[in-house]
DNA sequence: TTTGGTATTGTTGTATACAATGTTGTCGGG
DNA sequence: CCCGACAACATTGTATACAACAATACCAAA
């Protein structure tokens, strides 16, 4: 628990900035996506409070709040953790992902106003940019926006919420399961191919391209289930580190 | 606010019983769905306290977990108040169910335990003899426990939880936006048949059991825009009640 | 060494006080 | 009569104190 946050928040207090649940959900969030808060991580109010230097009232908003993001495992009279979905879990993860995120495209299709267009090919040319560079948390960071801007876009706005969420648990999952050997999981080109799609307006397409863009997110993933690797981490209850 | 909550209450609190924060989110959502708090209607937390028999902090967290249930609507600074989903949001909703149940029922065909499948039929059956006797709540809580059974049945869990928000966010909209005249909802036989497509493991007649089950809900609604009724009933604020 | 109980410590649950903000009502000018 | 400023009030936001509970460490007995 002692991150760069502290430095970080120190500066932000004394430039009079107030620190609110939101802003502390968010650093937490990213920080769970850049794998530097691993599964099974305890995160006290006390202690966030004073990272954040706010007390545990705004703390206990932010964790609230991740624990409805499926972000964080909240079970009474214990400390908040860093959740760890099983390998079942990641699987209907994806599986409900391709459902939404396929309609979600499938509805798009032919329906993006030029702008909007304009917007997500940048994100995707952005993120080629940042491949070639090898810099693979920026990538990741594109991507993620890239797949919420789709969901923002999306005429359903309920789907759209379901879909954002949907969004940051496969992330999550990514980071966690992703293959050891593996630098990076980009698929070359996918993205442009659904963009194109979605310019087309041909719906099963983009459909379809959404489908393959999963399918092979997941393949590149670790998911055997030799000895619940995970399961064993969080019930022993590793706790990493301690200012 | 005045209502019988707060004798209700007044009896448990005597016999001991302590109220959670589960218990009052589970106390408004019913009071919601039965509309004995109507869209708008404000949610200040000391009140709410009051009628409880717990301080703010507990109703706080009612509150907020209310709101991600998006039965509430909660802004900074502002009292809480009975959501009011728009029109628009009714038919999302309902497309969004229509995409996920129908999945959900898909999966199911074929695969429900003898014992699931008669509890099902259970429920169904006692839906009809509500309805015979005319006991209009009693049966929509029947109807809404089946459905939040084949959600808990779900292979997939995540399918599962989304699908648990949607049944609950349809109920609300339906229980607004119903046709004044009419004195049910129900839809003679469609649960039979659902249930005997997935007892005949026939994924694909189930998913249209599904979609018919739900465009015959939306057509009885009154959807046609005239005229905001609810935003401005939400917009003026009406305040029903105070003790 | 292992086991079981117990004291200690750490952390969350709840209540409450005060600060900050939004809302409402009142009054004066146009 | 209408409109804006401003004062009074109501309500939420935040911090903190204490109680309840869980986890841990320690120690004694087998």
């Amino acid at each position: 628990m002692s991150h760069a946050w502290h430095e970080e928040m120190q500066a932000e207090i004394k430039a009079g900035a107030r620190v609110s649940d939101r802003d502390i959900a968010d650093k937490v969030r990213h920080a769970v996506l850049m794998q530097r808060l691993p599964p099974g991580t305890k995160l006290p109010e006390i202690t966030l409070g004073e990272v954040f230097g706010v007390s545990r009232s705004v703390v206990r908003k932010a964790l609230t709040r991740l624990a409805s993001e499926h972000v964080i495992d909240q079970r009474p009279n214990q400390v908040a953790r860093v959740r760890a979905p099983s390998i079942e879990e990641t699987r209907e993860t994806f599986e409900a992902r391709r459902l939404v995120e396929g309609e979600v495209a499938a509805q798009l299709a032919g329906r993006l106003s030029p702008e909007a267009l304009e917007a997500l090919t940048e994100q995707a040319r952005a993120e080629v940019e940042d491949y070639r560079r090898g810099d693979e948390p920026a990538r990741i960071e594109r991507s993620l926006t890239l797949h919420h801007r789709l969901a923002e876009y999306a005429p359903n706005r309920v789907l759209g919420g379901m879909l954002t969420d949907l969004v940051l648990r496969t992330s999550i999952v990514v980071a966690l399961y992703k293959r050891a050997g593996l630098a990076s999981c980009y698929q070359e080109g996918q993205h442009d191919r659904l963009l194109e799609h979605l310019a087309a307006g041909d719906a099963e397409a983009a459909r379809g391209a959404v489908h393959d863009h999963l399918n092979g997110l997941e393949a590149m993933l670790d998911l055997s289930p030799r000895e619940a690797r995970i399961d064993l981490m969080s019930i022993l209850g590793r706790a990493p580190e301690r200012a």
